[in-house]
DNA sequence: CTTTAGAACTGCTAAAAGGCAGTTTTATGT
DNA sequence: ACATAAAACTGCCTTTTAGCAGTTCTAAAG
């Protein structure tokens, strides 16, 4: 049973919360688990059964779409929150999750949540911020996706992976993915995002070695986006 | 001062706590607004004064997207809050919004609000689930702007908006549209939507006359998204 | 060190979407 | 009822994107 109090992710909204003592009987009750790489720990349609906490590890969450293609709806990593899709609507999960890399999970039921919510109203009022911020981000992304070129979007997901993973001191992301994976995030295909590695690497702006990406030249990127931007930050 | 006690709106949030007498202090502080047809109410980057009830009317909300595209977030009406996107980030809207014809508002500063909240935990609650419907809506049309064809995202509109609106005996819907304004919700150009709107009516899918769009045939219509489509909802 | 499966990559072609320019229709005020 | 501006519409052409098919590269296992 690992404890919340030991705990260094000072990002999660339960460790902000812990001063209040009526939390600590709902602690007690979450639920550890660990995943291997690429396993899936959340199943989209299936039953909502509560709330993940990234403890330690890298995390993606995904969304069947249309023609099954699939959706790369975010990326999580220490303190940050999985799940909390399947919470208002209520019966299921309108997400699938997988670990990126070996990961550690919290899990409390939604049913202690609830209580928890109930009692502890701060815990509530920061939920609250946080789904106002996840939906700001997430319009951010339908404007995205609505009008940005294929180019664009596809470098937008590099200084989204950039601020988000950021990079080692060999110059490549923090976080290893797949063509594929890109693809499903920027919304667009795999070839497509193939073409624009190659073209940016090209103009030096990017670099690359196997699976391994990295950013070049990051001011000459950001000002590609932000031209015809003003405010950019999902 | 319009009443919140005499309010027939019971999707409202503010109605729907009214029973605990801790809001009856805030609701006097609240502010009534009438908007004429146009107007805009919310400046998209102004500083963010508070949250928006529609009493009565029918308003958009508008993102200034790239390249200056203004792109429609969403449609509200009776009921409906407005203004939430700039109460967690803090400081600025990150949207603007207009009334589509004559629209009476209540407005709450952002002072009232909190307090509001803080005192009345259940409200918290019931915005913090508001706030995670509306990002559920918000990441399916992530999805849908991702996937879907210029033809699908068009008639997606057309059912949300019946959806939300429906239509009178004669047909058409219950609330009047420039195509540009469809072509900014679904994420398209204005010619876009005038050639399949053409298309639909010789397919006696669709019907219209001037500005006024009805559906012709309901079923045809949502069998062309769902086939792909498991869930569909925003 | 070789084999082999899976990524990564490239060229080609078809389809989709966008944008311009000009015409017709509709709505609004006088 | 008429004038006029705005909105709706259409055809044409260009650009962008997607998807297929085939090749090269990479990394892990034997």
């Amino acid at each position: 049973m690992t404890d919340c109090f030991a705990c260094e992710n000072t990002n999660c909204l339960i460790k902000k919360n812990l001063k209040n003592p009526k939390i600590e009987k709902y602690i007690v009750e979450k639920h550890n688990i660990k995943c291997k790489k690429a396993q899936q720990f959340i199943i989209e349609g299936a039953p909502a059964h509560g709330l993940f906490f990234v403890r330690k590890g890298q995390v993606k969450v995904v969304k069947t779409g249309i023609y099954g293609r699939e959706q790369i709806v975010r990326f999580a990593h220490d303190g940050e929150i999985i799940g909390h899709r399947g919470f208002g609507a209520g019966k299921n999960y309108p997400i699938g999750a997988l670990a990126i890399k070996e990961t550690f999970l919290c899990n409390f039921t939604n049913e202690v949540m609830v209580k928890m919510l109930r009692e502890v109203p701060e815990l509530t009022f920061d939920m609250m911020l946080f789904y106002s911020e996840e939906l700001n981000r997430s319009e951010t992304k339908v404007r995205k996706f609505a009008q940005m070129t294929v180019r664009e979007k596809v470098i937008d997901s590099f200084l989204y992976i950039n601020r988000k993973f950021g990079q080692s001191e060999d110059g490549f992301f923090n976080i290893q993915l797949p063509r594929k994976d890109f693809a499903d995030f920027a919304g667009t295909t795999e070839e497509q995002v193939i073409r624009i590695i190659s073209s940016l690497k090209k103009e030096s702006l990017l670099k690359s070695k196997g699976k391994k990406i990295g950013i070049a030249n990051i001011s000459l990127l950001k000002k590609e986006i932000s031209e015809h931007n003003y405010f950019l930050d999902s």
